[in-house]
RNA sequence: GAGCCUGUAGCUCAACGGCAGAGCGCUACACUGUGGCUGUAGAUGUUGAGGGUUCGAAACCCUUCAGGCUCCCCA
């Protein structure tokens, strides 16, 4: 064997039975999305990287997105997000847009991040969102279309679980315990990162970051009481709204749920595996408020979410969730008896086809039982030949694989036969 | 960007520094008009790549690539 040129580092390749994976996934995405009335979409996979530099931190656009320089001097990125294209197409038409807009994609994104589990660097992720409200039951429904996904995947509530939380109401406890607004950003990372840490360690980084004890207690109280929707009068609707939307149970209050605190205004939610197999989401997202601020449009709020592929796909496949997998898209094979029998073939398939039957035919005469053998191995439900015998009458062997019998019908009646026995 | 682990047949994995192997899969035949099951026989390797140490390297050392687990990050 000559020498191997790899694939690109962190990418994936799809062999049809990954792609059947990946197409599973897309199929209950956007049952899911359309079951609510939401519109497919797409951008542009490439974008300036200016689009990015605006919103997103330097260093982020830098150390984690491929850009490079095309041939005309441009900086190009692969898109590592669909936020910021949303946002420009948003405020371009937003005159003329029919608010509250609803919009779903599925397709490729890219970041140069260290692959490892439940990571990598080219991935497809769904985007979900509806802008042009804002209420807490506008939250509940994006939520329902994710507790919608996880059903329809058959992950139950005990497998996949979502966890809620409030922006506003962690602001609120914060001022309450004295934590000044500029130390927001460092207190939502200390507590994204309470699960990472050792209890001592975690302590000590609270303290580092200029709490004092006393806050630090009152945070950690605020951490644990998990009631304290209650006093969110959001929350309070929020809930309501889940349970007459039929997906209360599989969401939770967890005051833990930061989400980072970049653009998320007020709701923000996260779904994760219970078992802790993968520590990644499977997806997330929130309210943002200010989504056209940088790229000029009027104010606008949406929430919306953002599901990965990978984290999605192991799930599913280590709950034996994701169907088996059928090699070929072909009910049929018709068998090649000999040379002389070869356009007897190909006319029989060429009726069925017709028929609406996906059909394939063995590529050259060969033994009957080399090409029996690669329709069983292939999954193919039921195998046609035809023979000097049947070619003489007029007729068709059809076997069903799947029971082993075999009929000599007329060739008339062959796709009736067929679909009686795929029934 | 940093640390640790792994890389051997198509797959899963063995092999004390001393002849590279097993199971599964694959191919052929038994079975020249029919798959699955069974039996018999057979094929397959630059041990990820490159360099070094050694009489001798899959094994030890260095470099590199890829994967995994952490840190970082997670738009």
């Amino acid at each position: 064997m000559k020498k191997s040129i790899p694939a690109v580092k962190g990418t994936r390749e799809f062999y049809p039975e990954e792609m059947a994976l990946r197409n599973f996934i897309y199929e209950k995405v956007r049952a899911a999305s359309q079951m609510f009335g939401y519109q497919e979409w797409d951008a542009p996979f490439i974008e300036t990287i200016d689009l990015y530099a605006a919103k997103s931190g330097e260093e982020l656009v830098k150390k984690q997105s491929f850009t490079f320089e095309d041939r005309g001097g441009d900086f190009v990125t692969l898109r590592p997000e669909l936020t910021p294209s949303l946002a420009r197409m948003i405020a371009a038409k937003q005159g003329e847009l029919n608010f509250p807009v609803r919009w779903w994609s599925f397709g490729p994104f890219w970041r140069y991040e260290q692959p490892q589990r439940g990571r990598t660097r080219e991935f497809f992720q769904w985007n979900i969102d509806m802008l042009g409200v804002n209420s807490p039951e506008a939250d509940a429904e994006l939520i329902a279309v994710g507790a919608t996904f996880l059903r329809s995947v058959r992950l139950n509530p005990e497998r996949a679980v979502i966890y809620v939380n409030n922006r506003r109401l962690m602001d609120s406890e914060f001022d309450a315990l004295g934590i000044l607004p500029e130390k927001r950003l460092d207190i939502s990372n200390l507590v994204d990162r309470r699960t990472k840490m050792e209890p001592a360690k975690w302590d000590a980084y609270a303290l580092e970051l200029g709490l004092d004890q006393r806050q630090l207690d009152g945070l950690k109280d605020i951490l644990a009481n998990f009631d304290l929707w209650k006093k969110s009068e959001e929350l309070v609707r929020l809930f309501a709204a889940l349970e007459a939307l039929g997906v209360k149970e599989y969401v939770k209050f967890d005051p833990n749920i930061m989400r980072g605190l970049l653009y998320y205004t007020g709701t923000v939610f996260e779904s994760f595996d219970t078992s802790g197999s993968v520590k990644r989401a499977i997806f997330g997202g929130g309210r943002y408020d200010n989504l056209l601020a940088d790229v000029g449009g009027q104010p606008l709020s949406g929430v919306g979410f953002a599901m990965g592929d990978v984290v999605a796909g192991i799930i599913l496949q280590e709950s034996g969730l994701v169907p088996e997998f059928v090699p070929t898209p072909a009910s049929v094979l018709v068998t090649v008896f000999d040379e002389s029998m070869w356009m007897k073939s190909f006319e029989l398939a060429s009726e069925l086809r017709s028929a609406g039957l996906n059909t394939m035919v063995f590529p050259e005469p060969a033994k009957l039982q080399k090409q029996f053998k690669f329709a069983d191995k292939m999954k193919i439900k039921i195998a046609l030949t035809i023979g000097p015998d049947e070619a003489a009458n007029g007729q068709v062997a059809v076997k069903s694989l799947t029971t082993g019998e075999q009929v000599i019908v007329k060739r008339e009646a062959v796709a009736d036969e067929i679909r009686r026995l795929l029934r």
